[in-house]
DNA sequence: ATTTGACTTGTCATTTTTTGACAAAAATAC
DNA sequence: GTATTTTTGTCAAAAAATGACAAGTCAAAT
């Protein structure tokens, strides 16, 4: 059972005793913004993970994970997709990977 | 091992022998768009997955899931996340079932 | 060799979505 | 009370996706 990205950040914010003001600060983002993210009313953009890992000593690699499952798990619970499609999601990476097929980045 | 869904589109298509500008047509498209499609250039709308799923006799939930699958799949292999991701994002996909979080539409 | 049909690729204006910024309202602390 | 912190709403600007069309390749048919 995990929380949120946005209540992760919380936590770790209020942990190490910042307001929204101070890391907002850090992370060169509105304070007002920020509060929307860690209320999931706005997402975290990938440009910071690399800022908010540093902050916080964290490993860069695992928060991106964090960050991507979030976005994955908000997909299916705003799109009514079951969770099969997690396991499909799976099977296709692979396929990817072995076929090397050239792949549009797209933007979530 | 699982095609890309563009793949698995043109495979239906081929195998009815429908030329692209026919199932373009049916599906209000474009069919230089469908080709792109097809071709893992640009992404299937979602709008378009009740038609496509009637036009092919499909299971509409099924093919929601594989359309869904695709988009995570193409996220983990263009931005170098793990497969962690999807392992994490099952995780979470339980809590914001259970406790409810509201939680914004955001577009892939 | 030319035509025809099927498919691919590039481009671009329009539309849609996300973002940053700010103001103002709540909530909390002092 | 006042000050600080957090939340919410709004909106213009930036970024991304989409539709549309022109021009290209290629293969088969004649």
């Amino acid at each position: 059972m995990k929380e949120t990205f946005g209540e992760y950040i919380r936590l770790l914010r209020t942990e190490s005793g910042m307001t929204l003001t101070q890391l907002a600060a850090q992370l060169d983002l509105d304070s007002a913004n920020l509060s929307k993210i860690e209320n999931n009313k706005r997402e975290f953009d990938e440009k910071r993970l690399e800022k908010l890992a540093s902050i916080f000593n964290l490993d860069p690699k695992a928060l991106r994970d964090e960050l991507f499952s979030e976005k994955f798990a908000n997909k299916i619970y705003t799109n009514c997709c079951s969770e099969k499609a997690l396991e499909l999601a799976e099977q296709k990476v692979k396929y990817l990977k072995q076929t090397n097929v050239k792949q549009v980045k797209l933007n979530f």
